[in-house]
DNA sequence: TGATACTGTCGAACCGCTTCGACTAAGCGT
DNA sequence: ACGCTTAGTCGAAGCGGTTCGACAGTATCA
């Protein structure tokens, strides 16, 4: 591999002028700027990342955290993983994928004193998120997808729960449904203060209160069983239902199987809205699900924008950004015909 | 941050017995070392380790190139790149993503000579990727997940593809099918030979005439639409079809609405199962499904494994490792009971 | 016309570590 | 007692860049 130095001693100029000449750092002579790169060119060169991040305290390599999650992880997280996978490389930038224990706050101090980043991405990140203060704490650099509960001066995306629960229990209510059901994620996780699971359960409340409707919330575990079994116990409670917004994908065919046990036929007969979903989960059910899909892409880019403006920018701006989800009507949710009681 | 002249100077010694000591490059008396580690410890040390790169010249940092596939990628691919992160992670390495267009050498050739990576792993390997002949040519060390026609000398982890299909095939034959439909990938896929899909289909006609059957074989792409019209092709073709082998999971729901719509129940009037796939997929199906789960994350623990071991390995063995895929028969299979004409 | 300010370039220091050659002192066979 | 290893340590030369201060040369302006 040819270095700088046998750049500089063809182009008959200096080492530093080489440099200068491919960061732009000082004014080159025009002349002398086409040799050098004529020289680059002949020889094949590349500049070499660690020599040059370690001379300029910048590696341009970012990692996202990413916890081995309770829940697993999905097509969301997945989309999300690859496309700011997709994102830094776009800006030039490495993305090294670190999974972690959320609470070892050590790994996560020493990943950081390595000197590898230039800074990095939370995912799955709770209400009072130790990682979170550590990092603020060692003044090391990151965005966060999804947020803690206080936020002044850090950069976020996360989802608008408050707009995607709205329009989901809007639109249930506008096809009829007046008693509807919200199946929450695992109580833990909540207790934890998982955001997705407060907010969205919030702002159900609020919604269902608002339009007089009546509503449960229940909570359950990533597994199809769980929905089962959870489902089952709601229809006890409340034999009227005839709706669920259900954020909870892999509970969902439990849900199903208790729908069908019954006897019942959806969207006819009771009708689910999966909200935080994908259209990837959305196809692979039949009937193919009413979803409001996560905006996981742009989640993941964003995550990685925000990020590298704080690395590079002059402003210290910290944007902190809510995207919406998006609500796609299929064929699991209906005006709601069965006889009530 | 303290740096290894700082940790020196408090311990009394040299930098350069310090640096022995960390790496046990030459032997150090315990005393020394005491007295090193101890200062390490109070100033809180950590090596630096785009310097560390640098001057040893092992970054210690390997990439996934992924593709941006045209079939999308699926839990399967998901879980080994998480779990591919794991293992780099417990080997001390670092793992970056790289998601790259399979046919853009250029970018791989640059990314390769930034002197960032010590090896990389490929997956999606067709039967005659240029990648790999770059990669060989070259002499970067890289491993495969999947493989291309000519490994000699190569490392690979693949999945079993001949075990996979035959155990499939045989476990339909016990229970009576006779007359089987495999499903494919996209045939534009085949045809580039991507390996699931060549390999798997030649076993698949090979299992069939060992067994006596009768088999059909189809192409179908990556979407419930395709699924549903090839399936209905199929019916078409051969009536007496009973059952069906699917490597292509995401057509699946197709296929299941085709059988709905004709009047039948899985699995008493025809058994699917699917290969190549995963718990979280069978899950998300009613009935759950049956199917070959990919060891999805051995394949990427093992990819890992493989490269690192050809980077530090004294010993050239290139490792050539097939993982079997794991039938769980749930609900999508059984014997046939439907009335055969 | 001399002080002032750029423009374009060079040399050298430095980033934080690995590694090589050399040196000292102790241990060993003879 | 003498050379010969070997264990333990040091100093210095890199690794391949960035960046600072200096400086020659030309342009600018009073």
């Amino acid at each position: 591999m040819p270095t700088m130095l046998d750049v500089a001693k063809r182009a008959g100029v200096a080492l530093s002028t080489v440099s200068y000449a491919l960061n732009g750092t000082r004014p080159i002579s025009e002349a002398t700027r086409q040799r050098i790169f004529a020289a680059m060119d002949e020889l094949n060169y590349r500049p070499h990342a660690l020599a040059r991040g370690l001379a300029s305290k910048r590696s341009r390599i970012i990692a996202l955290l990413f916890p081995v999650s309770e829940r697993g992880l999905g097509f969301t997280e997945f989309e999300f993983v690859a496309s700011a996978a997709d994102a830094a490389r776009e800006n030039g930038y490495h993305l090294v994928l670190w999974p972690s224990d959320m609470h070892d706050l050590d790994e996560l101090r020493q990943f950081t004193q390595q000197g590898l980043l230039d800074g990095m991405i939370v995912m799955e990140v709770r209400a009072n998120d130790e990682r979170i203060s550590l990092l603020r704490e060692l003044g090391f650099p990151f965005s966060m997808i999804g947020r803690c509960a206080d936020t002044t001066g850090m950069g976020y995306v996360d989802i608008n729960f408050d707009q995607t629960v709205q329009e989901t229990v809007s639109y249930l209510a506008g096809l009829g449904h007046t008693h509807l059901a919200f199946l929450n994620q695992a109580q833990t996780l909540f207790e934890e203060g998982y955001g997705p699971a407060v907010r969205a359960q919030t702002r159900f409340e609020q919604a269902i209160q608002a339009a007089g409707l009546t509503g449960l919330t229940r909570f359950c575990h990533a597994a199809p069983q769980d929905g089962y079994a959870v489902f089952k116990e709601l229809l006890a409670a409340c034999p009227n239902l005839t709706a669920l917004v259900a954020m909870n994908e892999r509970a969902v065919p439990g849900v199903m199987r208790a729908i069908t046990e019954r006897g019942w036929c959806i969207p006819d007969d009771f009708s689910i809205v999966v909200i935080v979903s994908s259209v990837r989960m959305a196809e692979m059910i039949v009937p193919p699900l009413t979803t409001s899909d996560a905006p996981a892409a742009e989640l993941g880019r964003l995550g990685v924008e925000l990020l590298i403006q704080q690395l590079e920018g002059q402003e210290q701006s910290m944007p902190q950004v809510l995207v919406p989800c998006h609500l796609v009507v299929r064929g699991s949710s209906g005006p709601c015909r069965r006889n009530q009681h």
